[in-house]
DNA sequence: AGCACGCCGACT
DNA sequence: GTCGGCGTGCTC
């Protein structure tokens, strides 16, 4: 009687494919396998199996592949992911499958080389700095020694085709050294200490001594605490307890908060660094990282979003640092947020996730006021330092000088500031010179072709830029309008053209400008970030990117430039991301030895979020924005929805778009709320217009959806849903 | 994701 | 006449 195997293949194909499976070949479901499809041969997983009579024109499964099969939780959450996505089930398991990828696979052996006892035939100065260096007889890698020596590689392959140097295969280093959760560490605060009880509690791995056995309380954790409460060290001790119980842990972060800063944190705890896993690791690695996690050799991994679908063996703890963060969405592709299929992991796996912010989320704070979240809260800074005194600058009042950004007190405040030999950052959340050019001569204002943008002039560059899809031109000389030559003048203030003024302003100090096109790309970024952090600077002006993830000792005054930039954006959760980002940037000030402040350039500071900021009081905000959204008929918390129409022509993804919006018969309980947020962007060569839905409790929106998709106009092209909303009610 | 098929515009 | 653009559909 052959056997049937119903085989998932990583492609958008929403149902598995049926093969045979060969006699001999013993298969079980999750087993990894080589499946023939049209003229290729693809890699597969075993999604079921089933007995079968009688003679089938199917075709055979080539064979098992060498992999660690997928574990049932792990397929569970594929078939999770799809169901709530609206994505095809294969391109749910492509995230979990990102197999070898034969391209970048090249191997990179590393080779050492080593001083043998001949000499150099032929003795050069460049040689004989090498011998020097090499003459204690140790091993070094190529590069190393020919950096050593202050000389280059060319020499050192001088010296081994010579054969006075040899060359050492070496093990390559261990992806995931151990951890160990007895390291000699800093004492915990008597805060912490309570916070690391409370959250144990509940760990259905953890056994207290001499406690009696408490019910396990999977529910997901908030563990909220101000920016400096050290909430990190916290959630180590719950790392460590997680190791020695035998069990993994996952880290999950925001990618720009995975610094080297982090990595020397977290071996300051546990004596090495962590296994990390971000979109740069590429080939052989990356593929020796996954066996490790697959065998359970990895004990605690450290990732982007993506790090959520690795094969973990015995997953035990899942930490999602920063967990409001806007980079946990995954926009294309499969929509997902990786903070929610973080807890639907958790659930499925039945381990405990902890979500950790200084600034939570909405719809997390509600779900830690419904009860549906354990809440533990760190309400003071470690070691007793103080949260910065936060001041509004009314800019009614306290105008700068025409065409200068700055206003006297802020100016007053650096200065005094950098006297000290303290350091001050200038934020800003406008990347670029100015955000709007316009003709002096005629009045045309520069607007991008595709968005119905401004475009942003970025002056180092010389282009004129749009921030929604990326098209850029040059600067022109004269007007594109009415030709006047010269006669283009920036409005408004970006980054660089603060960088400007702060030279000025403040002369002999060194300067630097932080955002995300910083010329070099992410690797000089970062290094910048730590030269910062290191004090190898006085004035940083930067976009919310300074917002995240690195401390800056040295950094004791903050000053925000235009605290009302976001607040009338339409944007449903615009009150709340403006709060997080200068709650966030404010908390930079004072994390070192000395205490900081924060100055508030302000137009409205009546309004309920600069006034919260400045009351320093959280609590006062969400209240306010949950009050506030349910006025507005919005949900209490995200169950908004996008759909995405996307075309390869303007016209008619917005037609489509509109059209859908127009027939959208809801149910009661649902509500289109028309196009919102981006409106229209182009990706990669496609239009997509979105529109927001919304949805009360108790509706499934998924299978709204669907049936809406099945039911409206025949939207032919690519309609794609993307789904942004809780998951906790469709556990 | 590949790869074929097929239907319209501009060329040796 | 065909070369080639990419839109659409199929792969057990």
């Amino acid at each position: 009687m052959p056997s049937v195997a119903e085989i998932l293949i990583p492609l958008a194909l929403d149902t598995p494919y049926s093969y045979v499976v060969p006699a001999g070949l013993d298969l079980a479901t999750g087993d990894v396998v080589q499946v023939p499809l049209g003229p290729r041969e693809i890699v597969g997983v075993v999604w079921g199996l089933a007995e079968t009579a009688g003679g089938s024109n199917l075709r055979p499964v080539t064979g098992r592949l060498p992999y660690p099969p997928l574990s049932e939780p792990l397929r569970s959450l594929v078939d999770w992911i799809a169901r709530y996505t609206l994505a095809p089930k294969g391109s749910a398991l492509s995230m979990v499958l990102r197999l070898p990828d034969e391209t970048n696979a090249a191997e990179t052996i590393r080779v050492a080389v080593r001083i043998t006892d001949k000499p150099p035939s032929r003795p050069t100065p460049a040689r004989t700095k090498v011998l020097a260096v090499a003459i204690d007889g140790a091993l070094r890698g190529k590069s190393a020694l020919a950096k050593e020596a202050g000389v280059s590689v060319s020499v050192v392959d001088g010296l081994i085709d010579d054969g006075v140097l040899e060359t050492v295969a070496v093990e390559p280093e261990p992806v995931a050294p151990r951890p160990d959760p007895d390291f000699p560490r800093t004492p915990l605060s008597p805060a912490q200490g309570g916070a690391v009880d409370e959250l144990l509690e509940g760990f259905p791995w953890h056994r207290p001594s001499g406690a009696t056995e408490a019910a396990a309380d999977l529910r997901p954790v908030l563990l909220e605490g101000v920016t400096g409460s050290g909430k990190t060290e916290v959630y180590f001790e719950a790392v460590a307890a997680c190791i020695r119980a035998g069990l993994q842990a996952l880290i999950l972060m925001p990618e720009i908060a995975l610094t080297a800063q982090f990595l020397d944190r977290f071996a300051a705890r546990f004596g090495v660094r962590p296994a990390a896993w971000h979109s740069g690791i590429g080939g052989k690695r990356r593929e020796r990282l996954r066996a490790a996690v697959a065998e359970g050799e990895a004990l605690v991994v450290v990732g982007a979003r993506s790090a959520l679908f690795l094969p973990f063996a015995r997953l035990g703890l899942i930490v999602v640092d920063e967990e409001h963060e806007t980079a946990y969405k995954q926009e294309d592709g499969v929509h997902y947020h990786a903070r929610d299929m973080a807890v639907v992991r958790g659930r499925l796996e039945g381990c405990p996730v902890v979500l950790t912010s200084a600034t939570p989320a909405i719809e997390t704070r509600v779900n830690a006021a419904r009860g549906r979240y354990r809440h533990v809260l760190l309400p003071e800074r470690f070691g007793g330092r103080k949260m910065p005194d936060i001041a509004a600058i009314d800019m009614r009042r306290d105008q700068p000088e025409r065409g200068r950004f700055l206003s006297p007190p802020l100016v007053n405040a650096v200065k005094h500031t950098l006297e000290r030999g303290e350091q001050a950052l200038l934020f800003l959340n406008r990347r670029g010179y100015a955000p709007l050019t316009l003709c002096r001569a005629c009045g045309h204002r520069y607007q991008c072709k595709n968005c119905s943008t401004w475009l942003v002039e970025h002056r180092f560059r010389r282009a004129l830029v749009c921030h929604q899809c990326g098209y850029a031109e040059r600067r022109p000389e004269a007007c594109t309008e009415c030709g006047t030559f010269d006669n283009l003048t920036a409005c408004g203030p970006g980054v660089e053209r603060i960088a400007e003024e702060a030279a000025e302003v403040f002369p002999g100090r060194r300067i630097v400008v932080l955002s995300s096109d910083f010329p070099g790309g992410a690797e000089r970024l970062r290094q910048e970030l730590d030269a910062v952090a290191a004090g190898e600077c006085d004035v940083v002006i930067g976009t919310q990117l300074v917002a995240k993830g690195h401390n800056f000792p040295f950094l004791t005054l903050v000053g925000v430039l235009d605290a009302d930039i976001g607040l009338t954006s339409g944007d449903p959760r615009a009150a709340e991301r403006t709060f997080q980002l200068l709650q966030q940037v404010t908390g930079r000030a004072g994390r070192g030895e000395k205490p900081g402040r924060a100055l508030v350039q302000t137009y409205q500071p009546d309004h309920p979020v600069i006034a919260a900021l400045l009351s320093g009081d959280a609590e006062r905000f969400y209240q306010e924005e949950i009050q506030a959204r349910e006025a507005a008929g919005l949900p209490p918390f995200g169950r908004l929805a996008a759909l995405i129409v996307s075309a390869s022509d303007r016209a008619v993804a917005e037609a489509h778009g509109q059209a859908l919006a127009r027939a959208a018969d809801p149910p009661e309980g649902v509500m289109v709320l028309g196009p919102a947020e981006a409106p229209l962007a182009l990706v990669r060569g496609r239009y997509r217009f979105r529109l927001l839905v919304k949805t009360e409790r108790n509706v499934d929106l998924q299978n709204y959806l669907r049936s809406w998709l099945a039911r409206g106009p025949k939207v032919r092209g690519n309609v794609r849903v993307a789904i942004d909303v809780d998951p906790q009610s469709f556990l």
